[in-house]
DNA sequence: ACAATATATCCGAATATTCGGATGAGTCAA
DNA sequence: TTGACTCATCCGAATATTCGGATATATTGT
């Protein structure tokens, strides 16, 4: 009951919503996350970090980055649940604009540099 | 976006996954939730009353008590992910014992008081 | 109106969460 | 090894949440 309630505590916060929200779309790294949000790192780091040990998402390191997706092994063992509020993920105002700035920096990217 | 995560919030706490998975066998009043959960009533109340305004419960005046139940109309709009953390809910052992204290109690209660 | 019961709200104290700058740790290329 | 770069963690300050006793409100029966 404490884990489920953790598990929930970590979906409380509009910032991590967001974070899962551009997962959705597949694997990123932390700059690209971060410049999606136009939020300082630290900031963005935390809460990776916090969705990470609640078990909705996953990081593998690939050289200087981090790749963060999600969780859809056993222990999302609520992967029905992302599945469900996908929806409603995707229809705030929040995640169509996350995603604009998101492609929009992934172009400036091309170089594979983080700026 | 700010909605969603309020929603989310308010299943992050032990106590309010406790309501929830008792009321999931239907509508009781708060004197029997404070009965099962062996909480202070103004405690018991006011989770009851973020559940509400959460849009998970509803609550509806009968005589002197007031009747909890789970909020299935389109406000839930997640009944879906209810339905799906249905079973994680019955599965911790404190919905079983928090059932079992219930029922012992509603026992006692046969005469229509509280105590 | 009054008393009894059930529930909601108020209150301060304790605890937890959040933020972002600063700093530490890891990786790679030169 | 040095420097550039990405990411994680530390830190104190601000804010939010939680608790339960006390109190207010609501409803019913007398």
């Amino acid at each position: 009951m404490e884990t489920l309630a953790t598990r929930f505590k970590a979906l409380g916060d509009p910032t991590r919503l967001r974070l899962l929200a551009l997962l959705r779309g597949g694997e990123l790294c932390v700059c690209d996350l971060t410049a999606a949000l136009e939020l300082p790192q630290s900031t963005v780091s935390r809460h990776l970090a916090l969705l990470k040990s609640a078990g909705w998402i996953r990081g593998r390191r690939g050289g200087v980055w981090t790749y963060y997706s999600l969780e859809d092994g056993p222990a999302a063992s609520g992967a029905d649940v992302l599945q469900g509020i996908g929806g409603m993920l995707a229809a705030t105002p929040e995640s169509s604009r996350d995603r604009e700035v998101l492609e929009a920096y992934l172009k400036t990217k091309a170089d594979g540099r983080c700026d």
